[in-house]
DNA sequence: TAAAATGTGGGGACTAGTGGGGATAGGTGG
DNA sequence: CCACCTATCCCCACTAGTCCCCACATTTTA
């Protein structure tokens, strides 16, 4: 599971760091595409696959299922980490994500988001804002132990 | 269940003590996040687990529950505690709590509670204002869960 | 009172973050 | 078709922060 929130820098040849602790997850590839709002998304490879089947296994015949695929499966990117444990951005996410220099690496439990700083900030807000009505949707726990 | 409160030092490393009785349970592993009245919340990995699963379980399409995820996952910190009982704090969690030396650890039942003394003291009044009302709202154990 | 355990401080090894150099493959223009 | 340029990749080096270990002194417990 990934947790916790990083910040990086972009170095001038665009690359970023990943996590330590997570670069173990990514030993044999990792998957990069186009996440919702303006982020990038990390998956491994495993957990891709099962995605990507998801996807593909959608009918051929529905449009929408076309427009997704097709979104989904051209902006992906399988690459591998260098062996300093670190990401060469695409440039074409780089700019989705509007990514300048500062960059932060989020753990979002079944895979990693990759925000301009800008950007994250914006969104951290928003989810204080939320926090409150969220979390009365959630219990403590409490179910057992 | 975790019991009762704690005045500890966080030294120059921003380490805190966990209180003797707890640590047993964090043996395998602690997970800090923000809680709520900018305190940092501590659980033990299974209870952890068991909130992590229902917040997983969201639907990812939608925009609050990709709110939800943000914060919850990405405040939050898989570490283990060192030889001697004591956790490093991340830095943003103890910005969130505006801890500077003098921290409280409060056992509050299904997980521990950590708070910068100035802001746990500030707790404490309020808790004893209202405790009378809050109280009758509270029938004595009665009501289950 | 003696012994064990706990809170606090510090030192050293290691890892991680950042920057840069050189080789190579691909794209572009002549 | 060739030459040049560019972008990417792989390598290494330096610095700073982090983690782990140990030591001491005070407190608690038997």
């Amino acid at each position: 599971m990934f947790l916790g929130e990083y910040e990086y820098r972009l170095d001038q040849k665009g690359r970023v760091a990943i996590p330590p602790k997570a670069r173990g997850d990514f030993s044999d590839g990792i998957v990069v595409t186009r996440g919702y709002d303006n982020c990038i998304v990390a998956y491994t490879t495993t957990t891709w696959d099962r995605l990507a089947e998801e996807y593909a296994s959608l009918p051929g015949t529905d449009r929408g299922a076309r427009l997704v695929n097709r979104l989904v499966f051209s902006s992906a990117f399988r690459l591998t980490l260098d062996r300093l444990g670190r990401l060469g951005l695409p440039t074409q996410l780089r700019e989705y994500a509007q990514i300048d220099e500062e960059v932060v690496v989020a753990g979002v439990g079944r895979h990693l988001e990759i925000w301009g700083k800008e950007l994250w900030d914006r969104e951290r807000e928003l989810m204080e804002e939320k926090a409150s009505e969220i979390a009365q949707g959630i219990s403590d726990g409490s179910s057992g132990k």
